[in-house]
DNA sequence: TTGTAAGCGTTATCAC
DNA sequence: GTGATAACGCTTACAA
């Protein structure tokens, strides 16, 4: 069934039968309902490649996420996935791992399919932030739709920026912690992403406010694995700490595992503070204490500016920032 | 720039740079060069919506999920959109939810996009399996795309089901559990899915096959989510049970959560297993023990079937079951 | 080995 | 209001 069929079974012109699919107001109501009828009886529906060929669009928004396996990534995919819908647009999904020349071929390959906007979907697109030449990738792939980066910051035109104000939450939690009496705060990541620099960088800054120095073997990157942060910390004898502030929870569920390897009480003798409020912070005993970053809002916010921009009506600000706060359990005496 | 610019530039037909593009052995190696070089040269790359249009199909598999957020949804689409990118096809991604009109029209709406083919990831989709008229729009998508159901068996033309012996798997779990001692196996599950069902079914026929009771009241309906679990066991005193078999690793988070309200020790005084063998079945205290489905091995089933059937090599069967098998950590004791 | 030309199913620009 | 008709950019017989 194609639009020919339709047209010769209503006694209209093709012209006609699309006019009524695009709700053109050029249309008398007596044939549009009668075309309406048509299609309706035979179930048409317009072929997309060929309107996709006409008006070189498909209603489809790419994403590259680094591994949907991650819960943060998983809820920032289902939140975009969600408001696009509203709007009528498909997601094509790719999840690119978190290797350089994978994510630049993700980002090569999906733009082949001629999506109207590219949204990359983690911290680790923006890269350490040092090289420039690293994110090329990207403003070449702005040259051809609207890049929208969570949680990083790219300059380029084209490029929509939309994060969360890491580095004010670690500031913060740092400063508390330093504040109910911590002076040796480990600082667990697993990444070199954009937001786990600002994360660092806050937790630095406040260590600095606070006459605390800032020491390298304060400072541990590991795998995002319970088990093996919980090894780490118990094979890593040099290290000195009394609290510490992860930029994962799973990291911190690590933490967590070691107090209770070395029987160390939490908070008293180690108060622990997770990253994201995931599901995670509410399964390990005591219940995590949590930074949460508000993925929901920051996917609103990259749809609305979309939308904006793909109806030609605003013309989103290159770079936004989404205020996180600490989610206080039982992991903390602050 | 077009197929036209490249053929002119190369000084061919656009039918030869169609054939350079696809490959054609038909092409001399001289040809075939100084075409590739001018493609090169500019950055060509076929309009896929045009070749859609020709080939009505544009290497796209649709998969419908419920949602994206839970861990075990994630790992399969994980697996799925991972390994279709190998043979070169991308993924639209739906996350229908758990209603069924929605999943109605996230089928429908999903086929308009004219994939080569529907992967329904969850065992939602198969319904609650009495009614057969509940799962009639996956028929209906079946006579236009080849369906692949996860987790589900549902009979029908051009339908495919892999799923997981839940069945199996919960009978020998519960069957090892009252061998060892235990008689009041607490059967806790927030679904009516499919695979829900099997999972009570073998369960029951453990209680059963061992001369127990099948009692209503060891049979608990609730939310997936930890605290809500725990909260609920407490509330429900009425309730008697030495131990709890868990159709999720959240459900069963939520029955140690209470074991640790109540200081019931585990796994002695209750005995949990979980399911799925998730992040979070490694983040509570104790660890959980937790059935493995092997979703990997799974969603590589479903790929290798799909390609033997798009490439018409060969025609998979209606139905295939992979094994489960428990995975013991520190909440069981037998 | 290469080129010509006819689809594929829309949308959009004209006339009428 | 409605109907021809030309794009849109590709694949693929069929000819040469």
């Amino acid at each position: 069934m194609n639009i020919y069929d339709i047209a010769k079974l209503a006694g209209v012109s093709i012209a006609t039968v699309s006019r009524v699919v695009n709700n053109s107001p050029n249309v008398s109501e007596r044939t549009k309902q009668r075309v309406l009828a048509v299609m309706e009886e035979h179930h048409y529906t317009p072929n997309v490649f060929a309107r996709g060929l006409g008006l070189d669009s498909m209603k489809t928004i790419g994403i590259v996420c680094p591994d949907v396996r991650d819960a943060y990534v998983a809820g920032l995919v289902a939140s975009l996935e969600g408001r696009l819908r509203e709007y009528g647009y498909d997601c094509i999904l790719y999840c690119s791992g978190y290797k350089k020349e994978k994510k630049e071929q993700a980002v090569e390959l999906i733009l082949q399919k001629r999506i109207d906007a590219l949204v990359l979907a983690g911290s680790t697109y923006a890269g350490g932030g040092l090289q420039k030449k690293e994110t090329d990738y990207i403003r070449q792939a702005a040259a051809q739709v609207p890049v929208f980066v969570m949680n990083g910051r790219i300059d380029g035109e084209n490029i929509y920026c939309v994060y969360s104000s890491d580095y004010q939450a670690t500031y913060e939690t740092a400063s508390a912690m330093i504040e109910s009496g911590r002076s040796k705060i480990l600082f667990l990541t697993d990444s070199h992403s954009y937001s786990a620099n600002k994360k660092l960088e806050g937790y630095e800054a406040a260590l600095r406010d606070h006459g605390l120095p800032v020491l390298g073997s304060r400072k541990l990157y590991t795998k995002n694995q319970v088990h093996y942060v919980r090894d780490i910390l118990l094979a890593r004898k040099d290290l000195d700490f009394d609290s510490v502030l992860a930029t994962d929870d799973g990291l911190a569920v690590g933490a967590v595992k070691y107090a209770h390897a070395r029987r160390l009480q939490i908070p008293k003798d180690l108060c622990i503070v997770g990253y994201n409020n995931s599901e995670l912070a509410v399964c390990c005993e005591p219940e995590l204490s949590s930074i949460d970053n508000f993925a929901q809002e920051l996917c609103g916010m990259v749809i609305d500016e979309m939308m904006g921009l793909l109806r030609e009506e605003t013309t989103p600000p290159a770079h936004k920032e989404v205020a996180c706060h600490l989610v206080k359990r039982c992991s903390t005496d602050f």
